[in-house]
DNA sequence: TTTCAAATTAGTAATGATTACTGATACCAT
DNA sequence: ATGGTATCAGTAATCATTACTAATTTGAAA
């Protein structure tokens, strides 16, 4: 019940909080290793999942199937590219009377939303034509 | 290379038409059985990839893990219940300038936005207290 | 500091959604 | 009617994630 102290799930805690990017389970999982040579996949979940729970992580599914994971835990907007996948954050303010909009003429109750981007990155712009 | 016409395909089609909510790969197959008994799974999905890349479905993914299709092929934002997991089309226009006001500081160009909202329907709103 | 129950781990097996493969069948232009 | 090819049913494979289990860590009390 009570939680205990674990060299892991601080090693992934760590690597997840330097990351602007927004890690998948695998990647953490291919770094943490460097560290902790013989950590195994299951960990890695297990303890994303527990630090999303916490709320100390947010975990992101933007839609290509796979979760990636967050240290910015304040609401925020994401990025996807539209060449390359990457995942970006976006620092506009969450437009709250979005919900109100959205909700003309639907008989349901609208208490949050979330939203993804899609485009080219700075990088791709540049990249090709 | 040609299409070709196929009952199964057509029966799949018709049936996501005729839906308002947003069947899964299987409540599809667990439908169009009823008309094919011995209609196999993978060819549901294979359809439904085929009918999707068309532009004649909608493939949806509102970050529960499963697929879901869509046979209003317009662009709409979606709401999600979070206590019964429907998923309903919300018929309000898309809000463009959206994308100009998350672009603010983004370095990368943004083309399209998607959004989910999340509440409870009104079927649970009346259901429970 | 030793002890010991409870939490955590590594390793592996299981799950669930989706895709890929294969030999048989259905579609359709000739 | 026939032949070429798209599609099918059935099944195996893949991929991300979760569950299981025996062994190891942790931390608080003796």
């Amino acid at each position: 019940m009570a939680l205990k102290y674990s060299r892991q799930r601080e090693a992934i805690k760590e690597f997840v909080m330097t990351r602007e990017d927004h890690p998948t389970a695998d990647e953490v999982y291919m770094n943490v290793r460097q560290e902790f040579p013989n950590i195994s996949l299951g960990t890695v979940y297990r303890n994303l999942t527990l630090l999303s729970d916490m709320g100390e992580l947010l975990r992101l599914r933007v839609g290509d199937g796979v979760d990636r994971f967050d240290a910015a835990t304040h609401p925020h907007y994401h990025f996807i590219c539209q060449e390359c996948g990457s995942v970006e954050d976006l620092n506009v303010p969450i437009m709250d009377d979005f919900n109100t909009h959205a909700g003309q003429g639907f008989k349901g109750q609208i208490l949050s939303h979330s939203a993804q981007f899609y485009g080219k990155c700075a990088n791709c712009l540049k990249t090709n034509s």
